[in-house]
DNA sequence: CTGAAAGCGCTTACAG
DNA sequence: CTGAAAGCGCTTACAG
């Protein structure tokens, strides 16, 4: 037998279609005998409804669109079931696509989306300027921009403030007693590598220690890249006592190289790494990191895109809206050295001697 | 102005909607000056086909729709990514949801994506029977199931063979020269576990060595439920020696015990896990673990489905389609104790003490 | 080599 | 309180 469709059902109950439409969408009142029918009718012949042709009536698909560079970098997927909870409590559904970081592949699965004629759209852009986010905006669908914006300054953003994130982790190093400190970045194109960097240069100047082009080493946002980064920088005549490492998967690469150098951490190495983990806890020794709130970004993101597809348009302001996160400093002990117990050893003193590190050893 | 549809499209160019269709899909011989003009007027008007309009036209959606219990679990974020790089290949999309391991969870995701008129399923069902399960299947819906199979008897599987991987595991910790070993099982409702568990008793049995019952201990699947199955085993009067750990999340959950217990790995207490992580290698010691072959479990199942969406309909016959992968023992270090150098430090001797080993210690 | 037109299964003014 | 019917934007026999 066929798939039954609203027709087969409208006549098993002896109604019009258009009252079958209205009771399983709930958007006319109809009797309660007949809701009854038509109740029975759809159960009697497991009636399903089409949702292609509901879309096409309709001209809303319930479908949200979510692209990222990564479904299996664990920010992506934390992130990822927060906007999961948000939009599937108010009815939609999500599809998922992944541009490894790549513009050409964002391009394609942002057509495919809006082949699919997605409602809401939300997006971790890559660095470069995008025909097709262009085509989204200019068409008006609703899309909110997620750990960052890339060129688009006039898109709603719910991210980090990656710069006070940064400076706080670079702080905790030099509290711990470092003055040499590496920092390995992400791919340049990613305003996250930016403003990450910015916050560690930030933190050395304002105790007074020089920036060292050497230390700052590329990591290329991967594993592979944070494994590279490290070898590079121990290939230095004078390589840092610490590292900040700026994103999950570089530090992974990170503690192979360090293990592979047979350095120690913290002995030898100061680690301080971006992105919680469910591993960092039982590293040896537990690793010190920023906490991202991603489960909370990506619900905040969901509801944000909520309120747009709701119309509260207000989007015709200047001011880009945004909503930016603190990151948390988790310490656990991957950061401090032999100067742990020096007068070095936590933010109370280091105010104290703020404007002059270089001066006491 | 309005998106532009087929019907623009064909004014635009001067001809009929029909060749404009066929130009697109590339599905009947159109000249190529025709063809040149309704690929111009594509370009000229930013023309993007509704999705909606031809999955109701063509009764094809082209999406499938792959269910899974955890996508944060990077088992499933692997084979996910092989699925995804070979039916993208094949032009389809996917739509993913996850379960929870949750019996109505999965009914409901189930039933979005009938709704959805999906043009295929994988999926790693929970343990029990569903009604959407068997409404796809009555529709004639190709499925094809991942890592387990319900008690769905007749449906193509791609799995790993459990019971030979867990054997393998438990011996190696055997040939490690323990002979009190526990094991942390996942959800008994989940044929992994009773598989895993399977091939456990068979080593244990094997190699003589008695199984005992407060050796076998719940985990959950979970990585709290591994935490609390390590504490669990550590509070009997004879604790295990070695842990035979049936999953990824109860594998971080029971180190995490590890720890806190003050425990030493693999002094104080043998690990091998279950699932390769990123992690798994940096751990202290590395952990041992068993790999499965993630990716290609995911293209594999992936180009089964491709193959019954292409209508290679021998599904009549009786033996169920199966393909069934081998685990990989990854050996790290996590496993051995002081017992390393002695008698049972290898395969090699294993074999020659088959038949006894509590004999000789 | 191409077109006219029915039909896919819904939603939604319009009408009563 | 409910129905008749147009229309959403495609695909696809049918016809020439």
């Amino acid at each position: 037998m066929q798939k039954p469709s609203i027709k087969d059902v409208a006549e098993h109950a002896g109604v019009s279609t258009a009252t079958v439409s209205h009771v399983i969408n709930n958007t006319r009142y109809v009797s309660e005998s007949t809701t009854k029918k038509v109740r029975e009718a759809i159960k009697a012949l497991g009636y399903i409804p089409s949702a292609a042709a509901r879309g096409l009536a309709s001209k809303q698909s319930r479908i949200i669109g979510v692209v990222f560079s990564d479904i299996s970098n664990p920010f992506f997927t934390s992130v990822y079931k927060g906007i999961e909870f948000e939009l599937s409590k108010a009815g939609y559904e999500l599809t998922l696509a992944n541009t490894g970081e790549q513009d050409e592949i964002q391009e394609v699965v942002l057509n495919t989306m809006l082949s699919r004629e997605v409602d809401g759209i939300i997006v971790a852009p890559t660095g470069k300027a995008s025909e097709a986010i262009d085509q989204i905006i200019q068409m008006d669908i609703p899309m909110v921009m997620l750990d960052r914006r890339g060129p688009y300054n006039h898109t709603p953003l719910v991210s980090l403030n990656n710069v006070q994130a940064a400076y706080e982790a670079t702080s905790h190093l030099i509290a711990d007693g470092h003055k040499k400190i590496g920092i390995v970045v992400g791919l340049a194109d990613v305003d996250t590598t930016k403003y990450r960097m910015e916050g560690y240069c930030k933190a050395l100047e304002e105790y007074k220690i020089a920036c060292v082009e050497e230390y700052i080493c590329d990591g290329n946002s991967r594993i592979e890249g944070g494994y590279r980064a490290v070898e590079n920088l121990f290939q230095l005549p004078d390589p840092p006592t610490a590292l900040f490492i700026t994103n999950n998967l570089m530090t992974l690469g990170a503690l192979h190289a360090i293990r592979d150098l047979g350095l120690k951490c913290p002995e030898d190495i100061g680690i301080i790494g971006f992105d919680d983990h469910d591993w960092a806890d039982i590293f040896s020794p537990p690793l010190t990191v920023i906490r991202q709130p991603t489960f909370r970004m990506g619900s905040r993101a969901a509801g944000k895109l909520i309120e747009l597809l709701g119309g509260k348009q207000e989007q015709d302001t200047d001011t880009a809206d945004e909503e930016i996160f603190s990151g948390e400093l988790i310490v656990r002990g991957s950061c401090s050295t032999q100067c742990h117990n020096n007068y070095f050893n936590n933010y109370e003193n280091l105010d104290r001697v703020k404007g002059g590190i270089a001066d006491i050893s």
